[in-house]
DNA sequence: GCGCGTTACTAAAGCGTGTTACTAGTGTAA
DNA sequence: TTACACTAGTAACACGCTTTAGTAACGCGC
């Protein structure tokens, strides 16, 4: 039944020739000096005997996994919930496998996380890795700044000199509450995508502040509240912001996973979108086109953001470094009918 | 700069004994003989000079790669869309992390099924792979069991004595169609999850019948459409549904992702939900419950799944064959306000 | 016939670990 | 004293590949 492993040693006895020679011919090693005759023997031996070589073997030999890893620092639960997970994943793969690279991933407790940057690092099990939105502590980022393997992070990193790429959370975020000042609303709740530790949350909340404030407008705590990315903190956000009294004909929704509950809970209020309330998302999310109404919303490039990052990863490990260690993509703002003008 | 690696040479050193020494102690290798002190010695080497084993070098000596892969049939484009992968992973990490091993994605096009199954299981990257829901074609199939390693499949393979782990996919969609009959729906329409080849996708359709049948009513052809896992074939299939002028007062949509475009072609013709159509899902994806109104639908423990199939894969790896090679979960309808009595 | 460059290839030394077979030393019963 | 079991530890091979350094043969100009 399990026929037995076939080696480079196999080929290269079956064509008579050295194993260095199979490795020279299947490797198309340059600048050395192989008959066509004997290229053809080798390739026709690992053909006939279906030779895969032994990737293990390889990465040993080489000091490269042939890997990178997505590194998410999210318990398990919220990646289960996590709305942009696919998209990511969709972007990683194409470039990945244009490189015939293999892609790992990786959940940390935010406990643990020197501790398995550094193992997956050290342990060589991937030749560079990708941080997703990660709330990191001084501690591991100086730990991870430290180890010697190519780092992309996706979002933002305040004191870091860690390669990045990102969207302009603030200036989308003031986009899109500039928005909903030009169809005149004035009294324009805030709810984030994520608690304020995750940067992009604060810097979303920011850009809505800057709108406000560049319209003249004193922006007001008591109508900002942090979700926690998923639906149900968004129900919960909303439901507070109703039993504050405070008024508002618009809610900025920082997400729209989040909105997704913010709207459940108006609905359950009697409220209707956009007849009472509008709403304004964030991300774009495959869903919020189909969302009733059909959220307006920033899109979010996410599949982009993901390769983006990846094709940076892969010039840092070719020991290329990129001119600016901070890529930028656009948002833009994604006009649906959940915003209605005053 | 970059330290050297520490090897388990320089922990060998450093504490003065040998490298099988380090080995037999770091391992816990029971059935030896190395006395307390000798323990002591080394394990505090290891821990001062920061000692991370090379994952690669253990992985050749042991023949494993302590890795599982999961592998999907799927363009990136779907991936980036598929509802599920979140939930799947989230599954996958939690089982994988326990076991501390990692975890491997791999998308594969339906063209190169044979030649990458084969490349992954041989190169030994992997010890073992989950299938997730395979549009399998039987000559991949057969390589796939030829293969020397343990494989369990997240859906449903005809003629095949691969394990497997599904629900009963046929069974609730008829529990789905049953309740829709009970609130005296009988001109129902169905739309499925995905094209026929994959398998589920008949198997809900057949449930479909299944109901109507038990209650005597004939099952109409015209009023099944085949999607294609997003909302954007939903959207098409409904106005291919209105577009032909047969009556319905109910749909059966086998995916509440598909079921988002459904909705939404049935807000743009002018039909309200439930009011004069009723939708019933499936999957209860974690937006269902938070869209408007919330989807009736039927719940499939996508989490649970994939532990499931992850602990199955981990016992035949371990070299136990657990005594069904089918696995099949519960499913559940759960009531929400999609659906209306008539 | 010698020196030199070129072609065509190979032996052998890694890569960093796990593991088997073996040695040396010590106590213990016959 | 000898035989034997047990403890504590090590030398050396194996894993399957890459890669460096080197060899042998050949042609070629002088």
């Amino acid at each position: 039944m399990s026929e037995k492993r076939v080696t480079s040693q196999d080929v290269a006895d079956f064509a008579g020739v050295s194993r260095t020679t199979v490795s020279l011919v299947l490797n198309n090693v340059k600048g050395t000096h192989i008959s066509p005759e004997t290229r053809k023997k080798v390739r026709h031996a690992a053909e006939k005997l279906g030779y895969i070589p032994n990737a293990t073997a390889q990465a040993l030999a080489t000091r490269r996994a042939k890997a990178i890893g997505l590194v998410m620092t999210r318990s398990p639960h919220h990646i289960a919930s996590d709305t942009f997970l696919p998209q990511i994943l969709g972007g990683l793969l194409n470039v990945v496998k244009k490189h015939k690279l293999r892609l790992l991933i990786e959940s940390v407790e935010a406990e643990h996380q020197d501790r398995v940057y550094l193992e997956l690092a050290r342990a060589k099990h991937i030749d560079g890795m990708i941080l997703l939105t990660p709330r990191i502590d001084d501690n591991a980022l100086k730990r991870l700044e430290e180890v010697d393997v190519s780092t992309v992070v996706m979002g933002k990193l305040a004191d870091s000199n860690l390669y990045t790429v990102d969207v302009d959370n603030r200036l989308a975020a003031r986009k899109a509450v500039e928005y909903l000042l030009e169809l005149g609303h004035t009294q324009i709740a805030c709810i984030s995508n994520a608690p304020p530790s995750y940067s992009a949350a604060p810097d979303r909340v920011l850009g809505y502040k800057d709108a406000l404030m560049a319209a003249g407008i004193t922006p007001n705590e008591a109508l900002i509240r942090y979700a926690d990315f998923d639906p149900q903190s968004g129900f919960a956000c909303m439901q507070s912001l109703l039993a504050s009294g405070i008024k508002f004909t618009a809610v900025f929704v920082a997400s729209d996973n989040v909105a997704m509950g913010v709207k459940s809970a108006l609905r359950e209020a009697g409220l209707r979108v956009p007849d009472d309330i509008s709403i304004m998302g964030f991300d774009d999310i495959p869903w919020a086109r189909y969302s009733d109404p059909p959220l307006t919303t920033i899109h979010l490039p996410a599949q982009e953001l993901a390769s983006e990052a990846c094709l940076v990863l892969l010039n840092l490990m070719k020991g290329s470094e990129p001119e600016d260690r901070n890529l930028v993509l656009d948002t833009e703002l994604v006009v649906r009918q959940s915003c209605r003008k005053l």
